[in-house]
DNA sequence: CAATCAAATGAACATTTGCTCATATATTAA
DNA sequence: TTAATATATGAGCAAATGTTCATTTGATTG
């Protein structure tokens, strides 16, 4: 067991600090982990969408897809833009599009559709 | 609305391959959607370990832990190597990586972490 | 102003999830 | 073979999640 310098306090402070970090990297993943909410992503990758544009689109409620876009909001995937009674939603930003991209090729592969 | 030399029936296969697809990146980013399967990878992103290894390391019980391990077995999210009694874990490829970086990159800047 | 349309929200409910506890399986050692 | 150790698994339960339904908020139009 090494010896350190830093007081235990800080330790500590470090710990609660890396808990917190690892409990928001699962929850940002927990926001790509539901099919309505990666189906509105694929949508909003061919460029922005109100609400009643999405949910015709993916033949879901519009209360169900206000429902999904606030946690999309809430987890800084999407951001929005009003326009009159319409609120239009986009991606956040690239780091959104990557993993989802990621994600996606991993399957791929895993399906056997690329080599 | 554009006409297409595709029979219905063609499409709908289609529609429905790309139903399962969409369902299992969902499926695939679910499981990065939790503290302890985090953790886990976290973990392996320093080398193998063991079952037991882990669950000490985390301070969770074994069966716990093992029933993680399940989901991201059954997920390919890890691979194993059975040595003896112990069972040791590692991470499965580059894409799995790939994303828990992309995932921590991503927080790191949100918080304010990284400029 | 009232009427209308788009989006957001709260409550309720069924489903899913992650843990514990007990037990089973598998491998090695005595 | 029996005992010991490591891991896996099934049942059960509390907590979290995603949808529907009803209602509210907010913005435009008549």
């Amino acid at each position: 067991m090494q010896t350190s310098h830093v007081p235990t306090e800080e330790i500590d402070i470090i710990n609660e600090l890396k808990q917190d970090f690892i409990h928001d990297v699962a929850e940002f993943f927990k926001v790509f982990g539901d099919v309505t909410r990666i189906r509105i992503l694929q949508s909003l990758l061919l460029g922005e969408k109100n609400v009643g544009e999405l949910a015709d689109s993916l033949g879901m409620s519009q209360s169900a897809i206000s429902h999904q876009l606030r946690v999309l909001r809430q987890n800084n995937l999407v951001k929005y833009r009003k326009d009159g009674k319409a609120v239009f939603y986009s991606l956040d930003d690239e780091h959104v599009q990557t993993i989802l991209e990621q994600g996606m090729v991993h399957i791929a592969h895993k399906r056997g559709y690329v080599e």
